[in-house]
DNA sequence: GATGAATGAGTGTTCATTCAT
DNA sequence: CATGAATGAACACTCATTCAT
């Protein structure tokens, strides 16, 4: 019996990005191979310094056909940013099921896969940092949704917790959005430990660090 | 009797910006009104998409001339953090006066004016975060050097509240950095707090947050 | 029967001027235009004096398209005096022919065709005199070597009428350079005789000048 | 006793390059500073390559200054043409003493006098063949009846030769002009002789070849 | 759908020349 | 007379985008 595949959201069509081609599927297919090798050139060069030309010879599609998929080169940005969050958002889709869990060891398990996660992603989090301004308004909104999303995740975590009487947060809305600042912190400030900590003891500062006005 | 004007370090000539201009006194205000002019520019704009024709009419300088106080572009970059950093380098210099204080007082002390500098300067900060990438690598280690500096500053006071048994912190170092980090907090997440919370608000629950652990 | 059409040194891709465009026969043609007309341009206002947006125009190309096929200004220069050169050197191999002849009707013939040679392209070698110090070492080498094979021809034809005993040489590759230099007289010094003599006189009292110590 | 320095063609002030100062004897002394140290730049480099704040700074004088005593760029060339002809033209005119020795010796001496002179003069001499197109109109004519008199001076020296029946001569002028050619034949091939001979080799084999025709 | 050649506005930068002091 | 800072037109070159095949 043949079974539909169902396209999750991974699969989903860009909605900002058009495109000429009517071919749906190979749409979603070249704007994912577009989106990961661009994001590596834009990861070393900048947005600005990448031509399109290197994204052409990067993606192996020639430059006419590039614009068949996107209608400027803004595109690519926004590619990379809607890729990225796909991303974050499947995680945090599997992450609901730990909501039966107790506060603390939900919020350790939080951060904990969280830092995991930004080292996974550590240079395209700095792409972004870097580059979000570039994004068109539409476009930069919704990157601000996801992350608002992500950080409305961990607020739950907190006020259960604040129900419980297991945290003591005033303002858990704050804090959630401290922490999830807190958790990027090695992308953005890594170079102040060079040769000081390994990544895993940054790592181990950092849970440290940010757990210990909840967790004594 | 006669007093030589001491030049304080605001006066400094760039040490890596060359200029073909003699005259010292000149090339030190340009120097300054380029840096403060192209800022706000870049501010607005990013640094790509600023011309140097803008920059000529922000300065009200011909194009000529302004390459008379620079060699390239990317000068005015530099020049900008230059400034940027001449400031806060001044600002710690004044700071080491509390040096006497005791350790609590003088975190918070530190905490509240950080962060009001922070205020005063957070579209600098947001567009140094941007375009630090920029920067020739020889300024980019400058400009990581005095931001070392600023943080040692902070290690110090908490090393001082150790040592007097007044903290509890495993690792000075890493505390005072990731608190130097916390203060820029309201520039790089600001956005998360539109519309929920006033500056001053947000001012005092960061204080607060990255004191808590120190300060009961 | 199908016979592969032979590319001859006039098809020769250009070894020194590197070009983005992939069809290499639309390169050697395109190369070859820009060559024409920029010599045109060049002989006119002199290298400096010649826009790149002149040689877009004259050539019907658009300067980025022009920008396809060098990479600098310089490469156009470079691709005047490697198409002069080709000239020359298609001249040269089918001079050869006339090896077997006797030594004084050889260097009759040289000199006279190499006369007619000169006449032909004399804006092109004034143009070459002027501003060969323009060209980047490797191709100013490149030149000279190719001017070097010339005197070397016709060292040749002297140093075996040398050995039949017609001539009377003490030097030939001296002599040699010599004539060689002769063979251009009228298009450095040809204003000495403007409104004296004609072109043909001209060239007649230059061949008789050159061979008169061969020929009695 | 005091005697007046009387001014010689070489104080002559410059016709065609007019000046702002109204002290002749400094603008004479400027332009000879100017014109001496612009040449050497200008062999070096080239007259485009050469900017007038080289020259300003070759000559120590600032730019302002320069522009009191030439108008233009362009000047400058020609008072490099107008020393280097000053110095030709004094030669000439010592020259003529030796008019009443016989043709043979006087041709011998010419050409003997005129290589040395062209040895002592190489650069300048390439250098105005490879700019003297840059020359206004005016300045060109000007030069090139300075040149056509030292080809008379050596038509005159022939047609002697011819009237006393010891040289066979059918075009004197002819003659001279080639020979004048002759004469500057390392200046513009001398590197055809690179590594084969030394320079005194050089400049005996021209005067040999050149002599040849007329002195057996 | 794919290719890559063609377009041209726009950018950083230079430099002859002027001008205030 | 001299100084050197200021002017701005002009240039080479780039690169996002289009279009013919």
């Amino acid at each position: 019996m043949k079974v539909l595949k169902k396209k999750g959201d991974k699969d989903r069509i860009s909605e900002t990005v058009s495109s000429r081609i009517k071919n749906l599927d190979l749409v979603r297919k070249k704007h994912l191979l577009i989106a990961k090798k661009a994001s590596k050139l834009f990861i070393k060069k900048g947005y600005h310094q990448t031509t399109m030309r290197e994204i052409s010879k990067a993606t192996g599609m020639a430059v006419g056909n590039l614009y068949d998929y996107i209608s400027k080169k803004e595109d690519v940005l926004c590619l990379v940013f809607d890729v990225y969050h796909q991303y974050v958002e499947e995680y945090l889709e599997n992450k609901e099921i730990f909501d039966r869990e107790d506060p603390k060891t939900l919020l350790k398990s939080f951060i904990h896969g969280s830092l995991s996660n930004v080292e996974a992603f550590r240079d395209e989090i700095v792409l972004m940092y870097r580059e979000s301004k570039l994004l068109p308004k539409k476009n930069l909104k919704r990157a601000m949704k996801k992350e608002l999303a992500q950080i409305q995740t961990l607020e739950r975590i907190l006020k259960k917790g604040v129900d419980q009487g297991v945290f003591h947060v005033k303002d858990p809305y704050f804090a959630a959005s401290m922490i999830f600042y807190q958790l990027i912190f090695s992308t953005l400030r890594g170079w102040t430990f060079k040769g000081k900590y390994s990544d895993e003891e940054v790592n181990h500062l950092i849970e440290e660090y940010i757990l210990k006005p909840y967790i004594t």
